[in-house]
DNA sequence: GACGCCATACCGACTGGTTGGTATGGTTGC
DNA sequence: GCAACCATACCAACCAGTCGGTATGGCGTC
């Protein structure tokens, strides 16, 4: 903040590594000198900024929370008037995020807790209150969603949106499994449309492939706000 | 097979340790003497059955597959006659099977490749061609419930069927986040109201939670083979 | 504005314990 | 006697964490 952004620092160059490595070898595979070298820092440094390994872990988890709760909130979904349209926006933009090598656009929550849930409980509860977060932002939509278009359906906007972090984090396992994105692209499209139906829209059944969220394009044939 | 079946032999020792010891710490903070302990054997006793630590692990994925296979064969839902039935009544299993502590009951190929598929490429092999394997057992019974109930539907029954995994493999991440099975069979229920909607059944719009799959029983209501 | 003082940031050699893996020798069944 | 099976002792590499030290810059004091 203070500093000059000539180079960022040594903190942040870490936590910045730790999504990074943390992502393509896993939790308990990183090491400190992995770490280190990514970030171009020493041992000593790293020691200065954090307390120990499940320390940087806790920052890393703030640190993506942070990072993800903006992309999101920054995302041109977000502008759409429609709740509905707005949520199924939400999905097409998680599809269209599928970009680039697996540990790029895998979730850094997912692959921690796997590893930790039994082992390191502070840092399981870390990844659970990212997850829960997100879901909450989520679900906001979906409820409103509801109110407009199916007032009267048996399910919980809360439990469809924890349903929708489940499918996607799935489909992260199954693109590692197979070591390619299509898959997951493939899972969110059906993801996309099952809650489709379940705000009251009627499936075209026109043959082909699953609707592609990518190819409709997500943004720009709706209304936006201001 | 040949030996007396008074105690398991070493290795068969192992490969059970491997699948709760893995499934518990996950794959790389599993050391050879946590196995060894868990087993009652010694390192050389290990190294006498298997050459690595990686070759343990493929070998424990070909003993999940067959244990798993086995489970699924022999399970009360595969005689039911009614395709579409059978299928419904599969995703009822896998709810039905939320048993337990979670290590009891998570899945040893999703959590081994989140942490490997990277880093151990025979191992993210082997997960995948576990994963797969059962998806195409299921991917047979939604072609069959597609081809008598919706034959042009447009999706394709093995892009389903990797849907359910996905589905499934994603609620075990938030059951490990939230320490709870709960959530898991929120999960699982809303991907058989979806299932089922592609298989042509109109969901009642009764009020209360999603379908629950356990408490309406898994077997017993429709027709059995032989 | 020179000086002393101290906090923050960063460095890298070192350590004690752990890990995957090896060497070797003993025991049992055929 | 010999091959499969298992145990003990051991090793080199590696790991998280330690520690003594340097560089820098802000701040008060005279």
């Amino acid at each position: 903040m203070t500093e000059s952004d000539t180079i960022a620092p040594a903190k942040t160059r870490l936590l910045d590594a730790a999504l990074k490595v943390i992502r393509t070898k896993g939790y308990v595979a990183t090491t400190l000198d992995d770490l280190c070298t990514e970030a171009g820092v020493t041992k000593g440094s790293f020691f200065h900024h954090f307390k120990s390994k499940e320390e940087l872990a806790l920052a890393a988890v703030e640190h993506w929370n942070t990072l993800t709760g903006g992309l999101f909130a920054q995302a041109p979904y977000t502008q759409i008037v429609d709740p509905r349209e707005r949520v199924l926006a939400y999905i097409d933009f998680r599809s269209a995020i599928l970009q680039g090598e697996l540990p790029d656009f895998t979730c850094l929550l997912g692959t921690m807790v796997q590893e930790t849930f039994e082992t390191h409980p502070r840092i399981r509860d870390a990844c659970e209150h990212g997850i829960t977060l997100h879901a909450r932002v989520v679900a906001a939509d979906i409820a409103a969603a509801k109110a407009q278009y199916a007032p009267d359906a048996p399910w919980q906007p809360e439990d469809v949106a924890l349903y929708t972090q489940a499918a996607i984090q799935g489909a992260f396992i199954l693109a590692k499994a197979r070591g390619s994105a299509e898959i997951a692209a493939n899972c969110v499209a059906h993801l996309r449309r099952y809650v489709a139906s379940l705000l009251g829209i009627v499936q075209d059944a026109e043959p082909g492939l699953p609707t592609n969220p990518i190819a409709r394009g997500a943004t720009g044939k709706t209304t936006k706000k201001r």
